[in-house]
DNA sequence: CTGTATCCTACCTGATACTG
DNA sequence: CAGTATCAGGTAGGATACAG
């Protein structure tokens, strides 16, 4: 419970800079998002995702996921079969970020000229 | 439910998997998102947003503000004024990044709970 | 197939000093 | 005030090798 102090006339500010730092230390990081995005359509093992996401090391997808399960936003379930086969959910949680992942990466794809655009040129 | 034939429409994944990594490398990182959001109030000058950050570094702020002019996202309009002052404020597409912005903060502020409980329990 | 362990590099961070 | 420069220390991420 925490007291909210706010300035009489501040400036209209994120009202948190807690929360949302946190969480975005969380799924802010490289990767996250674009896990959860690419799980949207159902579960998908461990190869799957590696393959799906391109460009993600083993090592980066197997500690993304660590994270995504411990936050409860992704299920981890390991069949006892040979090969092993182990599948990647999002949670309900998980699933309630989804629509704003895809919102950002419809802004991503409908805006990347755009800003590659003013990447290139710099100097106007 | 009916088996998900995904073998034969192939795998429902982001159908980009360039220009989504691309801005999210761009606007992924720690700090992007949050200055965008701390901005979408009107212009602000760097020693406010330093503040309003808070728990930015003033080097990354620097980077992170040069890089948002560069994508286009963001505009810095130096005032020749003794002291300098120096403004930042969100492009017409940096606005239009905001609303996602916001709605993520949202969504943490609205989460962050939930999944704070899911890490601290770790096992259920 | 699904990870884990290790090494190595690049970058972030915080502090401090200095310039315009 | 608004940066730039630099250094020491930590951490995130990639590559590879290896294990269950």
């Amino acid at each position: 419970m925490a007291k909210v102090t706010r300035k009489a006339a501040g400036p209209p500010r994120i009202r948190d800079g807690g929360a949302v730092r946190e969480v975005l230390d969380r799924i802010g990081d490289k990767w996250s998002l674009l896990v959860v995005g690419t799980l949207r359509g159902g579960p998908m093992r461990f190869g799957e995702l590696e393959k799906a996401i391109a460009g993600i090391s083993q090592r980066m997808l197997t500690l993304t996921l660590k994270h995504l399960v411990e936050d409860g936003l992704v299920t981890r379930t390991a069949y006892a079969e040979v090969p092993p086969r182990v599948e990647y959910e999002v949670t309900e949680l998980g699933r309630s970020l989804v629509p704003l992942v895809m919102a950002l990466a419809e802004w991503a794809m409908a805006n990347h000229e755009q800003i590659d655009a003013h990447r290139r040129k710099g100097s106007a």
